[in-house]
DNA sequence: AGCACGCCGACT
DNA sequence: GTCGGCGTGCTC
């Protein structure tokens, strides 16, 4: 028989692809593209993903060195990775320049690429499905949810899209508790009804997302359901995708690395909070899902649902091109619940009047608080800080807490209740060191913690209200599994009557007593360098504000945010609830000032000991690819210039912009910025080179 | 990425 | 004298 040989990618950041021996006669089958194969590269056992074959060796070997081509030692037990996800990841190698094999393995769970672990994988997989399968399907689909009138509009237009069987992207705005999900459900609960059609849900990486998942319960069977997050166990992930990879499931709940699961008949994908940032990647592989699961939908021919409060600018502006059809539920979904009034409050006002205390609290505020308190409403406290103090100074030299491995300031946190009890941490490499008594520079003992995080408020509200029951809710308070569960739980019931928290309060929780929302720091955002931040910052009171007036209580709920700027637009545009107007300006300004979606991005990355090193190979990079290729007078290469924080854990970073407004010219010459980066880092492993394509982070 | 090989500093 | 640091090279 004739020579047989594949090319396979590997698990690992390598672009050239390993050829390996097909013994059929061994292996049992012949060699087909997608296959999952037992392979020893280097001294590891391993998988590696079959990419070509051929009856020929594609690599030359060096003259005098003996053929050291391996046979493939076996098949895996995981079904062959479907064309469609083949398409797919060669898109996303091509876009976001990484090897194919990376990105075909990356979404297969550690231990199924382990082969000494199939074996044992597969006995155990075996129970848990019998385990599964014996389970009583005692619960009864409800026939749905009822929909109100608008709901049912909508629907019904969605309905319409997905009997067309083609490639459609749609946007759902929905304003908060506007009852998007039960939509949603009831379009995928059609889509999937008999047959065996399948339906994806993204969702950003809200905490383990237990509100969803009960909903989903009530729509679809629990053997019809995979959920995918980072918070399974390693059995949990194992199995969900031992299931995804056999066909099982008629929904997908998952995050954003779902968007390359195999999902073999898959029918409709919804992207839920389609503007949250969580959605891309921002290490390794950084990947936007959102984009990636519309490249999917328009692949497969299938409709794609967006839903926002809050839409990006990218997709907004789509939906001003008349690209994409835009849907509403401007409508409360719950009778009575009543969409929260803005009261701003003007800082300078309130200081010239002396309304201010020292902590920063208007009278206003504290007033409303008493009162929320004594109707037995909850008021919910937003601070986008945790710890007590962002920074601790001296008073007398210009000594600063910073971290020793980052350009960051360490943050003053309480390990307790008890005063002394405090510690600096580094919120970005995660150093701790106890708070000194005196300052380490000049030995004074007037040390001040400047600003104000959640635990600082949450003691200062404390102090204000010593009757009203308290309750902080950040990562620090929520880091174990369940802990969320529980703070969420005492909420609900009402048990906290005054809750302090970060944006974590603002994803996806429905709390139906909150009566006002109070935002104290929502100005640094109206003077950051990131051209996003606006955006963001609207998204995120959009949210907040939100949080309010969903039970239906009688009072008006209510949204205070403190503020400088009272005259700010995005204050404005919630006030008079103008959010698509506001949207539009924004994107107009960033048509203005030729920003993204009106241009295209791309950062270029390094990291090293050295930030001169870091900026020398940037600069090289962009002396090189433009002085070989002179086309790219479209693309944009701006200086390289130190990251926003430059320095992280001991790593040097240094930066360097590319920007055009054409995507294919930004390809190209990114493609030769490759070649450039594959040849430095042979010359140094010392440095790290990383391209991060459409960037959110700077 | 991971792993081996290889050459210089502080330890039993 | 050795253990171990991480610089460099390679993986079909």
């Amino acid at each position: 028989m004739a020579n047989l040989y594949v090319q396979v990618g590997i698990d690992a950041p390598l672009f050239n692809l390993f050829d390996y021996h097909w013994n059929e006669e061994s292996l049992g089958a012949p060699p087909k593209i997608g296959t999952l194969v037992k392979l020893e590269f280097g001294k590891k056992l391993t998988t590696g993903i079959v990419l070509r074959v051929s009856k020929t060796l594609s690599y030359t070997e060096r003259a005098g060195k003996k053929s050291n081509v391996k046979d493939v030692l076996g098949l895996a037990p995981i079904a062959r990775v479907d064309p469609g996800i083949m398409r797919l990841g060669n898109f996303a190698a091509k876009y976001y320049l990484r090897p194919i094999g990376e990105i075909l393995l990356s979404t297969i769970p550690n231990e199924w690429k382990k082969p000494q672990l199939w074996e044992k994988l597969t006995k155990q997989i075996e129970k848990q499905q019998l385990k599964l399968e014996g389970k009583k399907s005692s619960e009864v689909l409800g026939q749905n949810y009822e929909l109100n009138q608008e709901q049912q509009q909508v629907l019904n237009t969605l309905l319409d899209y997905s009997e067309k069987k083609a490639y459609k992207t749609v946007l759902l705005r929905g304003v908060t508790g506007s009852g998007k999900t039960a939509v949603y459900l009831n379009w995928l609960q059609d889509i999937t009804k008999g047959g065996d059609a399948q339906a994806l849900i993204l969702v950003p990486e809200i905490n383990l997302t237990p509100q969803l998942e009960k909903t989903l319960k009530k729509y679809f069977l629990e053997k019809d359901l995979i959920t995918l997050h980072s918070n399974l166990t390693p059995l949990e992930r194992n199995f969900a995708w031992w299931r995804l990879q056999s066909g099982h499931g008629k929904i997908i709940l998952g995050t954003r690395l779902s968007v390359l699961a195999p999902i073999p008949k898959l029918r409709a994908i919804v992207i839920d909070e389609e503007h949250d940032q969580s959605y891309k990647q921002q290490e390794g592989l950084r990947y936007s899902a959102r984009d990636l699961a519309i490249w999917r939908a328009a692949d497969l021919k299938i409709p794609i649902l967006l839903c926002s409060a809050t839409p990006s600018c990218e997709t907004w502006l789509k939906v001003m091109e008349h690209k994409i059809p835009l849907l509403k539920l401007s409508h409360r979904a719950k009778k009575g619940a009543t969409t929260p009034q803005l009261e701003l409050i003007d800082l300078k006002n309130a200081k010239i009047n002396k309304q201010l205390d020292k902590n920063g609290l208007t009278s206003q505020i504290k007033q409303a608080i008493e009162k929320t308190w004594q109707s037995g409403k909850q008021s919910l406290v937003f601070v986008n800080r945790r710890g007590y103090a962002p920074v601790l100074s001296c008073i007398h030299c210009s000594w600063k807490s910073e971290c020793k491995k980052c350009s960051a300031w360490m943050v003053v946190h309480k390990k307790s209740a008890k005063q002394e009890d405090r510690i600096l941490q580094c919120h970005h490499c995660g150093l701790v060191n106890w708070l000194p008594k005196i300052c380490p520079d000049c030995g004074n003992q007037d040390l001040q913690m400047l600003g104000m995080g959640t635990q600082k408020i949450e003691d200062v509200l404390e102090e204000l209200f010593p009757k009203i029951s308290l309750l902080r809710v950040d990562s620090d308070t929520s880091k174990n599994k369940g802990q969320a569960e529980t703070l969420f739980a005492k909420i609900h019931s009402g048990q906290a009557q005054l809750i302090v928290g970060t944006q974590m309060l603002t994803k996806g929780h429905d709390f139906e007593q909150v009566e006002i929302v109070v935002v104290l720091d929502a100005d640094k955002s109206l003077y950051s360098h990131d051209f996003r931040a606006i955006e963001k910052m609207f998204s995120q009171l959009v949210q907040v504000a939100g949080r309010g007036g969903r039970g239906g209580g009688s009072e008006q709920a209510k949204i205070y945010i403190q503020t400088q700027f009272p005259e700010h637009p995005l204050f404005w545009a919630i006030a008079t609830d103008r959010h698509e107007e506001f949207l539009t300006s924004l994107v107009n300004e960033r048509k203005q000032s030729k920003l993204p979606p009106y241009s295209y991005q791309a950062m270029i990355i390094a990291e090293s000991r050295s930030f001169e090193k870091n900026v020398e190979v940037l600069q090289q990079i962009k002396k090189e690819v433009m002085s070989c290729h002179n086309q790219f007078a479209q693309v944009l290469f701006y200086d390289a210039v130190p990251r926003g924080i430059q320095k992280l854990a001991g790593q040097e970073r240094a930066q360097m912009l590319l920007e055009s407004a054409d995507r294919q010219a930004l390809q190209i010459a990114l493609e030769h910025c490759l070649g450039v980066i594959e040849k430095v880092k042979k010359k140094s492993r010392a440095i790290k080179i990383i391209i991060d394509r459409d960037p959110i982070q700077f």
